[in-house]
RNA sequence: GGAGACGUGCCGGAGUGGUUGAACGGGCCGGUUUCGAAAACCGGUAAAGGUUAACGCCUUUCAGAGGUUCGAAUCCUCUCGUCUCCGCCA
């Protein structure tokens, strides 16, 4: 949720920002109704402004009967105007966040490459996809994945679970390190919390599983719960900011996203991630969005991937980022193109969110002078064991169909390779 | 899951239909006093929205939503949450 009367004073510049984003939304109408809730506002504080003035003493009869016309007309202007609120916040809640000037302006495929790190692998001999190696390894059952639950569904087995583990105890050791707070979150959380971060709970856009009979959905990502932890809150930022790594398990539809790469791991609907997520001052929300891609080159240099940063174009950011850096890690995927540069796949992402999702939650701080101002989140990946395992199986793949374990994982895993 | 109690400001805690944004106490901030501090005393201490050049004025908010009423923190309904007891369980 962008200010509204930034809105209001800046319309050109959040139209063209729309457009770069990809969205359509008609901000005239979405003005119109802003006027038209005022004028309503202002109407009813008028006339309860009167009705309070007559009832500091008991009323007389005829003041009764002039204050239930006035209650009247007031019912009536709210019912008014709850229908212009129902317009004016679908549409506002559509209005996407401004945009980092730096950022690419384009749709998916115009995305700028910032950095390439390590060596793409070469094979002397024909490397498989990971889906196969997991197969011949058996630790993974697709099949009865689906039999239990549905397609795109999985269960990992041996060695697959342990690199799963290995993967996020390195992870969260890195993220506590660097300072972050780990937290384990619900994996289900209230609708309203998912809005405010800016996923779609109902609709035909939606990415989420309802609860049947409750107000709850299954999490997408842990960057729902984290951001709901302190919604409501004035913060004290006087020591810093909030910094958490929130481990969860992910569940997504990905209803229409069949037809894009979906080869094995790539695109399930459930997976386990460790997030991490900043609360901070404004000022600071450039800063801590490099610190948190530091962090996550910093977790992919320890594993050894060759990989790329990119910066995400306007057309691809979504609703709440304002600027949005990616690690793609280098894929086989022969299945189809991972990313558009048919080499990489994304296997983190940074968000700067600037105050999109901390005016939708209500999060603030306390400034020196005592004022309160909305905070900056941000969140990134540190590790999804759905991802980074299928860079690992691809990148260090032996010719024995085997799997050489990194470096950094091996003392969790205990053993420096898998196989059968 | 069953039975009961409760949900008021930063905190404790009054308040059962009409100057109650809310007594009283604590905390915090400012001041007086002091060489300084403590104590004491005095004053201040919410957020959101509307309006205004500004001072200010107005509206809303006593878990949340809805209802009754000219008028609700106070009455009614539902939801959420907390506590106690029972059951169940990791």
């Amino acid at each position: 949720m962008l200010d509204i009367k930034y809105i209001r004073e800046h319309a050109d510049e959040i139209k063209q920002n729309n457009k770069n984003r990809g969205v359509d939304v008609n901000v005239d109408r979405l003005l119109d109704l802003d006027t038209l809730r005022r004028d309503h506002i202002k109407q009813i504080d008028e006339l309860r402004a009167q009705r309070n003035q007559s009832s500091k003493g008991k009323p007389s009869k005829e003041e009764i009967d002039k204050m239930r016309k006035v209650g009247d007309e007031v019912q009536k202007l709210e019912s008014d105007l709850a229908k212009i609120d129902i317009e004016y916040h679908e549409l506002f809640a559509r209005i996407p966040n401004l945009t980092h000037p730096d950022s690419p302006v384009g749709g998916e495929e115009d995305f700028k490459v910032l950095e390439t790190h390590g060596e793409k692998p070469k094979f002397d001999f024909e490397p498989k996809d990971h889906e196969q190696l997991m197969l011949d390894l058996g630790v993974i059952d697709f099949e009865r994945g689906a039999k239990v639950a549905a397609s795109k569904f999985y269960f990992a087995k041996a060695d697959l679970v342990r690199l799963n583990w290995a993967l996020v105890t390195y992870g969260a050791e890195m993220a506590a390190r660097h300072g972050f707070v780990l937290m384990e979150t619900p994996d289900m959380a209230k609708n309203e919390i998912l809005s405010g971060i800016g996923f779609n709970p109902r609709g035909e856009e939606k990415q989420v599983y309802n609860i049947a009979d409750s107000d709850l959905s299954l999490i997408g990502t842990a960057e729902i719960t984290v951001g709901g932890f302190h919604s409501g809150e004035v913060l004290d930022l006087s020591d810093g900011p909030k910094k958490y790594a929130a481990i969860s398990h992910c569940f997504r539809t990905e209803a229409g996203a069949y037809g894009r790469t979906s080869k094995g791991l790539y695109r399930v609907h459930q997976f386990t991630k460790l997030e991490l997520f900043v609360f901070c001052k404004p000022e600071e929300s450039e800063r801590y969005h490099q610190e948190i891609l530091e962090i996550e080159k910093e977790i992919v240099n320890g594993l050894g991937l060759p990989y790329q940063v990119i910066d995400i174009p306007t057309g691809d950011l979504g609703g709440p980022a304002y600027r949005k850096y990616d690690i793609e890690a280098w894929m086989i995927m022969k299945d189809g193109p991972a990313s558009p540069t048919g080499e990489y796949g994304e296997i983190t992402s940074a968000s700067n969110c600037t105050d999109y999702q901390a005016r939708r939650l209500n999060i603030k701080y306390r400034k020196n002078d005592g004022a309160t101002e909305y905070v900056h989140t941000l969140n990134g990946t540190a590790i999804v064991t759905s991802r980074f395992p299928i860079a690992i199986f691809e990148n260090f793949q032996t010719a024995d169909g085997s799997i050489l374990v990194p470096e950094v994982l091996r003392k969790y895993l205990g053993k420096e390779r898998i196989s059968k």
